[in-house]
DNA sequence: ACCTACTGTCGAAGCGCTTCACCAATCCTG
DNA sequence: CAGGATTGGTGAAGCGCTTCGACAGTAGGT
């Protein structure tokens, strides 16, 4: 293994010198900085991750907590996590990852052990038992989702009021009286993961300003929990002509559904789909969709974090603005 | 912060004591342990995971590197993800998550910087650039997936070549003659990922001794492809009676367009599919499905790779036994 | 009874790095 | 051109832990 001494050695330098040419922390003349930065690459050195933590008190690692139970869609949390860690990569930082399952336990382990620098929690929910834990001890923090009470909190997310507002607009735009939205699994709504009461939130207020009729159904994963669901709801209010869908799983279930019923889309029912670009381009037809904007998320989570590791102040909540891409799955309404 | 040192003072013993009711690695009596312990709970002390590191050189953290490129099924890469950090703990280790994207490079950073003692490599090609400095480092790592040549490394798999005779002798045994293998994208083909091609080896073998008529398609993702690539397979073998599926993604536009065509399943049309247990669970009808066990190869990926960073040996090849589930979806073929 | 062996504990060295205090040389600035 | 800044470099302390060797005290073998 090669050691920073070694380094210095070959450069013909103090140890000292080394670490200020790799940290930047003081000016190196442009002659000796060369010098070291030749030595470094060619003995192929990289600095003791372990030693570094212990004397300067920093990891350089980003704690990612993601989320055990599925409930949030996978590919959403997979992207948010490779953004985290492309992004975390970047500022020179590597990331660590927990699941939830450790529960707030981890937190503790991880601040006290000094194994990273900085947190970032996914799938938060709206009284998290975790956030009383990082208030008190002060850890630098981002959660990705929005608690009950955000104050004093890194918080990023879509901001899924203007979602549900957005697709309501949409959909009134192009003439539809009655709408449906539908959601999440029921249990989603029960743990209070925020995302979802917001979205009805914003698509229920938005839908009142408008006049639209509408109707809200969770709906479970799978091929029969969505037919179930999508039969339920037309045998309620047939004359249904506009669906959102906030369920990216049930998706291509329902879209099948449609199709076999005989509702064809978009000239019988216009669907709006609130998920990642790629699902809402994988479908046939192509979705009208409010894109989640996992990266992004990602990205923003990393940066506030870094800003506040390095003490800088962070905003205390961004909530990034919904874009509506009108593609073929949505159509003017009846008449 | 709470040290060592301070753990020591309060439980009236010297530092290297605690260090070693810690670790176990000395007899302490079962009075000092005792008294140990409870200072450690009560003062909430966590060692450094740095210091840790630097003094005993092992930093009690496996890297996963996870693909970037998604031709690999999300939700089975998060699957094995989570798998591979939830063993971990088990082990009290930790896991540090790498993407593909910073190449081999990656390896030699992590394992000069003693970031981590071990590494789990995913989305291995069969000519994987990372694996020559594997060897040549040393490092103790594991993979999942298997390369051209796995001699001197240590490999986690489903056994794909009896998963395709497996799926070949299931129709064949229901009596069907003429039979198509749906499988992942063609790039997926070209990168030489190994597991489409050996399912596809294993399919052709048993399909010639069973004597069955077969034919090949590759698909990607998305309805348009699904469709298209059902619709030609059909035009080309009006006769074909039986599906096996590996793409995960592919599968509910399958399923969707062979309703919608008319074609009953598994009335006119078997299909055996390739698949997470829940994927084939929540589709309609319920798929006869090889599952693919995600959980398991983590599992075992973690197992293997502790026995390798502590010194002791371990399997060169884990090939794991796939297990075929009936369901609803396979029924007798013509006649 | 003596020597050896083992058990339980301690002290101290040292892992590889950062950073503080210090120094020498150069640079302005009035 | 004296005096204070500024720049570029060094030496050494010390971060919190592990681990080696030493050393009492007790046990076991003969």
């Amino acid at each position: 293994m090669v050691t920073l001494a070694q380094v210095a050695q070959h450069a013909g330098v103090s140890p000292s010198t080394v670490s200020y040419v790799i940290s930047g922390k003081r000016s190196i003349s442009q002659d000796t900085r060369l010098r070291v930065e030749r030595s470094i690459a060619e003995l192929g050195y990289h600095p003791h991750a372990g030693a570094r933590a212990l004397a300067s008190n920093r990891s350089h690692v980003i704690a990612l907590v993601v989320p055990l139970r599925t409930d949030m869609f996978v590919p959403v949390v997979m992207e948010i996590a490779i953004a985290v860690t492309t992004t975390a990569r970047r500022y020179a930082h590597d990331v660590l990852l927990l699941t939830s399952e450790e529960g707030p336990s981890a937190i503790k382990r991880i601040t006290n052990s000094g194994l990273a620098d900085a947190m970032i929690l996914m799938d938060v929910e709206l009284e998290d038992e975790r956030i009383p834990l990082l208030r008190q001890t002060g850890t630098a923090a981002a959660l990705i989702g929005l608690p009950a009470d955000p104050a004093g909190l890194t918080c990023v997310d879509l901001d899924f009021e203007a979602t549900g507002r957005l697709a309501a607009d949409h959909l009134a735009d192009l003439g539809h009286r009655e709408v449906a939205l539908i959601g999440p699994a029921e249990s989603v709504y029960r743990r209070h993961t925020g995302f979802a009461e917001r979205t009805l939130t914003g698509f229920r207020q938005q839908a009142g300003v408008r006049g639209l009729r509408f109707l809200h159904r969770p709906c479970g994963d799978g091929h029969e929990a969505a037919s179930g669901t999508l039969s339920r709801i037309f045998e309620e209010r047939p004359g249904i002509t506009g669906l959102v869908v906030q369920n990216e799983s049930a998706l291509p279930h329902l879209l099948g559904q449609l199709r076999q019923s005989g509702r064809a889309v978009p000239e019988d029912v216009s669907v709006v789909a609130i998920c990642p670009d790629d699902v809402a381009l994988h479908s046939a037809p192509r979705l009208t969709s409010v894109s989640v904007p996992a990266k992004e998320m990602g990205r923003r989570a990393v940066e506030l974090v870094m800003a506040l590791a390095a003490g800088r102040p962070a905003e205390e909540l961004t909530l990034l603005t919904p874009a509506l891409t009108i593609r073929e799955s949505s159509g003017p309404g009846p008449r």
